[in-house]
DNA sequence: ACAAAAGTGTTGAGTGTACACCCATGG
DNA sequence: CCATGGGTGTACACTCAACACTTTTGT
C-alpha cells in the first residue's frame, strides 16, 4: 500500500523579493538537504486540516490564503513510498514567527534563486509559482500578504513582486477596482506617510471556495 | 497508514448528449449503488498509470485526453480509508468497447440527469464538467472526442452538447480559426454528407504537457 | 421542391494598454 | 528645495457578441 504526505509551498514577500519557506533536512533521505515542510498523512486526519497544521506548526500563522495545488507522481522516498500532495500558501512575513527552536531550521530562501532541493521539490515550487501568477490576474490570492488596510501603491508592490516586473500605476488602479475585489474605505487617511491617501481593503479575506 | 485511490470520470458525447461512465458496484460499501470507476494504487505504481490502465480496463481505449483534477478530502470507504485522487477523460464514444462480460457492468449515463452515486461521487462529477467546459475555451481538450479529419459543424456541435447551448456558427468558426489549435487541411472536402466540406484536424492529437 | 448542412462580413460595445504630469509632505 | 510617493485621464488597438442570407446536395 501506498501512503499519502502533505507538501506546503509557503509563500511570502518581503522586501522586494518572493520567498518560499524551506527547512533543512535532518535525517535520510536527502539528510542535510533543503526540502519544503511535509509529513505523511495520519489515520482519520483530513488532507486540508493536514496542510493547515503543517503550516501553523511551520509559521504559527493561521487564516491565510491556503490551497490544494497538486499531486505529484513521483513517491518521494523510495523505501516508504508515498504520494504528495501539494499545497501552497501565501502568508504575511510580519505575523509569523518561525519555530527557530525547532531541529529542522525553517527560513526564507529567494524564489527566484531556489537551491537544490530534496524529493525532486523544485517541480513543486515551479509548479506553485505559476499557479500563484496566474491566479493574481482574478482573485483576491493576495489578501494574506497585506495588512487589513492599505493603499493601492502596496497591493501593486505585492503584485510586481511576484509577477517580477514593474507595472503601469494607472491602468493597475483601473484594474484593481473595476476587479471588485477591493473597496475604498470610507474617508480614510493616513499618516505617517509621506503624504495622506486612500485606504483600502479587500471585500473578502477569504479564499473562494472551490 | 491511509492510502490511495485512483478515480476516474470518462466523459464522451454521443449523439448530442454529455455522458458519464459509471459502474455498478458488486460489493460493499454502496453495494448496488452507481459509482465512477476506481481502484486502490497499488505498490509501485505510478497515479498517471494507474489512471491510464483504468480508463483502458474500461473502455479499451488509450491515447486519449486525460488530465488529474482534484485530490478529495473524503475517504470514501471509512473502514479501509483512502484519499481519492481523480481524473478526467474524454473519449470517443465510436471507439469504445465497453467491458460488458464485466461483473460491474459499465455504461453511459446523461450528466446533466445524474443518479445518486456512491462515495459522495456527484461532486467529483460537478467539479469535472466545470473544469471540462472552462477548458473548452482555450485548449484542444476535444481532440480525442472527435474523428482525426472533422468539419467544423462537427466541431460545433461537440462544443455545444459539452457547454449545453447553441453557439454562433461565424463567431464560432472565427474563434477555432484564430485561436490556433486546428488546422484547414489542403483541399480536402468530403463526400456522403449533404454538400463538400472543408476538413479540419488538430494541430495536436496530445495534451499539453502540465 | 424542399429540408439539411456549409459557408460567409460588418458593426458596436467594451476591455486592455500605452503614456506624462502635478501635488503634498518630510527631511 | 528637493526627493519620495500619491494621485489622475485620454487615445488607440483589439476582442467579443450580435446579426441573416446564399449555396449545394440528397430525398
Amino acid at each position: 500500500v501506498i501512503s499519502v504526505a502533505v507538501v506546503v509551498v509557503i509563500f511570502t514577500v518581503r522586501d522586494e523579493s518572493l520567498d518560499v519557506l524551506l527547512i533543512h533536512r535532518g535525517a535520510a533521505p536527502y539528510e542535510g538537504m533543503l526540502a519544503l515542510p511535509g509529513g505523511l498523512l495520519l489515520d482519520g486526519q483530513h488532507l486540508d486540516d493536514a496542510a493547515v497544521s503543517r503550516l501553523q506548526v511551520e509559521t504559527g500563522v493561521t487564516d491565510v490564503y491556503l490551497e490544494q495545488l497538486y499531486t505529484f507522481d513521483t513517491p518521494g522516498n523510495l523505501e516508504r513510498p508515498a504520494v504528495p500532495v501539494t499545497y501552497f500558501a501565501l502568508v504575511n512575513a510580519a505575523s509569523v514567527r518561525l519555530s527557530s527552536r525547532s531541529e529542522w531550521q525553517a527560513a526564507w530562501f529567494p524564489v527566484r534563486r531556489m537551491p537544490e532541493l530534496a524529493f525532486g521539490n523544485a517541480a513543486v515550487v515551479e509548479y506553485a509559482l505559476e499557479r500563484l501568477q496566474a491566479k493574481l490576474a482574478y482573485t483576491n490570492v493576495v489578501y494574506s500578504l497585506l495588512p487589513e488596510r492599505f493603499t493601492l501603491s502596496q497591493l501593486q508592490r505585492v503584485y510586481e513582486t511576484i509577477v517580477g516586473k514593474r507595472l503601469d500605476k494607472r491602468n493597475f488602479r483601473k484594474r484593481m477596482l473595476s476587479l471588485d475585489i477591493i473597496r475604498e474605505t470610507e474617508a480614510t487617511l493616513k499618516e505617517g506617510a509621506h503624504r495622506p491617501a486612500r485606504l483600502y481593503e479587500f471585500r473578502s479575506r477569504a479564499p473562494e471556495r472551490i
